[in-house]
DNA sequence: ATAATAGTGTCTTTCAGACATTATGAT
DNA sequence: ATCATAATGTCTGAAAGACACTATTAT
């Protein structure tokens, strides 16, 4: 070990910005503009803005609101990789970061011209589409991290817009776990944990009774329900 | 965005080795022998050797060697940490691990003479002793990552050495959560995973009856146990 | 025999999951 | 009236937690 113990490597950061669009489980992705992987589709990350940025949340926030237009997105990190393989450049150091919005905010953004940007469904991804990066890897990992939180978390709650009924909140766990819940079973979780309050207006959307409106009681937060959603499947080990 | 969307900062990795000794929940610090915080305690990380390694796992498992000795020790990463603040010689970028270790399989590596090396019970620091960097700050996310994923997994055989007996495992587990835990609701959840075998040996120890000691049957993997230990408080938001 | 500690069996509690019943609103 | 869907209540099952009891060894 010399003196000098820390070393200077290419660092970017990554976030994976989800979102729930047609019953999908979608994530943002960028057109690249320039080498290396020009022309591919990827993570809208880069650098960090070292003049404006004290540390790398607030990088973070500052590339998630460029992209979207959204102050205050919900994220969390989800890993670091470094390698020699990522990029042709060199060793690199990419941190990804997972973050979750609800589409109908954010999707005036989509019109913007100068950068192509897409929502594209994660089922999507490995068959016709080609990421710069190990972004697939990283896209993989996300989701990965967003299911088994969703399994005893309210993660899922940060795809709803401001009101919503327990039906959309209980499909968006259908959509993210790849499971039908039952909605009872789901309801008593929900009304449990306390963390949501009835805004006193009903979603009226069909021939059917109408569900009340709630509202997030700790937007920002995330709450840790006491059990588990259980899956049929037993996967212990890792 | 510009078209070099990469930048290039100071970066280090940061194992935090926990063990167990004298009861008490320690990790390895090292004394440092040049500035920044020259002569401050701290963690046994450093720079990734890009030479030698491919990626950030095999630089950490490098480290951890050259630290310990051991090969194969467990370990995770834990987060990524960037400021301008962590480090006085400008923007820099650490990568946090928890690694866990037998405090037996160890303790003759202590001796080395050109590099200060001590188990520091996690108790002790916050008071005492000032840490260089962030890594107090870091210890404690480690210690926050170790405890929570304790209540769900088998983490903690990670601290025994091959061969242990139940009592020696949920003192393990006490000490980490800092509870009580009933021996019959132990056993119970251990023998339920079915995750460890009877090696056919005995631990003799005092006056009573000897304990069968067990092997861990995935060593390296880890165990995700059904349900959770439920500690009394109830701490849901975050 | 006694002390110390290990194992087993049973009961309770918590919470997920399934099913049946009732409630409400559009057509 | 009918249909679709929401809410409520009851039962079952899995697993944690607590307690009583039995088992085994050293002294």
């Amino acid at each position: 070990m010399t003196s000098v113990n820390i070393d200077i490597v290419l660092f970017s950061v990554d976030p994976i910005i989800f979102t729930i669009r047609d019953q999908q489980l979608c994530v943002l992705l960028v057109k690249r503009t320039a080498e290396p992987f020009k022309d591919l589709w990827g993570l809208p990350g880069g650098r960090v803005d070292k003049k404006q940025c004290h540390n790398l949340e607030q990088g973070l926030a500052l590339k998630l609101e460029e992209k979207t237009g959204l102050k205050n997105i919900f994220f969390e990190q989800l890993g670091t990789y470094g390698s020699d393989e990522m990029d042709p450049r060199g060793w690199s150091v990419t941190t990804a970061y997972i973050a979750l919005v609800n589409v109908e905010k954010i999707n005036l953004l989509e019109q913007n011209q100068d950068i192509q940007m897409m929502w594209v469904p994660i089922e999507e991804l490995g068959h016709s589409i080609k990421l710069a990066f190990w972004h697939e890897r990283l896209i993989t990992d996300g989701v990965e991290r967003l299911k088994s939180k969703s399994l005893y978390t309210d993660l899922p709650v940060n795809f709803m817009p401001d009101q919503f009924t327990y039906p959309m909140l209980r499909k968006a766990y259908e959509i993210v776990l790849g499971t039908n819940i039952s909605r009872q079973t789901f309801t008593k979780r929900m009304d449990q944990a306390g963390i949501f309050e009835l805004t006193g207006e009903y979603h009226q959307d069909g021939p059917a009774r109408p569900a009340p409106f709630y509202r997030n009681l700790n937007p920002g937060g995330a709450y840790y329900f006491p059990g588990v959603i259980r899956l049929k499947e037993k996967n212990n080990e890792i």
